[in-house]
DNA sequence: AATATTAATCGTAGTTTTACGATTAATAAA
DNA sequence: TTTATTAATCGTAAAACTACGATTAATATT
């Protein structure tokens, strides 16, 4: 009956910033430093320029990543405190013991 | 260019399923055991029993729980080999070392 | 047998997501 | 200065998501 707590929109949030393995994939290719300019992230991708960029926009609205402009090229990268604290509240949801002595 | 691959379809998956404050609440509770049949989580959430009930659809449709119907009332339980399957995927998408000796 | 309870499903409306091509703005190269 | 490159944005269409009330099917209770 209450609303939601801050953590659980939170963990949603980022969860959705995850919820499309184009994103996910994105982020792979971020942390493993295999690609970082927009462009070859279009290339690694089986999408279009501009859905791709729109995937970039989501991850950055979620906070998960920056964009740095250099004359015509954008490079992207992993937002470290973003990041952390994502893998926080993920994992934290994650290290909850599971003990099933439920009905099922 | 190429697809993407089954683990980060995979991870996006039960990203999907944990996008939603509701669902991370139900998740929750079922990891607390605070809550175990249908109407106990309905009277938990802001939200209508029909509503509760898609979300419940859809975190069974991910395979994170299952439910055990007894008579009129249906109990719901973490399904403990995807949670941990869930648990494997995501932790390793964070565990993934982030040196950032990046462009920005 | 009649009524109540529980939870799934149906129908529906509004919103959001996903995808694309086309266009634009900015910088780089010729 | 003209042309090319890069990446964001616009416009749009289709699909998916979210929410609700109403209905239904099944079991419990009276």
């Amino acid at each position: 009956m209450a609303d939601y707590s801050n953590k659980e929109a939170q963990i949603a949030g980022y969860a959705k910033a995850l919820a499309h393995p184009a994103r996910v994939a994105i982020i792979q290719l971020l942390l493993k430093k295999q690609a970082c300019i927009c462009g070859a992230i279009v290339e690694e991708l089986p999408l279009s320029q501009s859905t791709v960029s729109q995937h970039l926009k989501e991850l950055k609205l979620a906070g998960l990543i920056k964009g740095d402009i250099t004359g015509v090229k954008t490079c992207y990268c992993i937002d470290k405190a973003a990041w952390n604290k994502a893998k926080k509240l993920l994992t934290g949801l994650f290290s909850i013991p599971l003990i099933n002595e439920n009905c099922c």
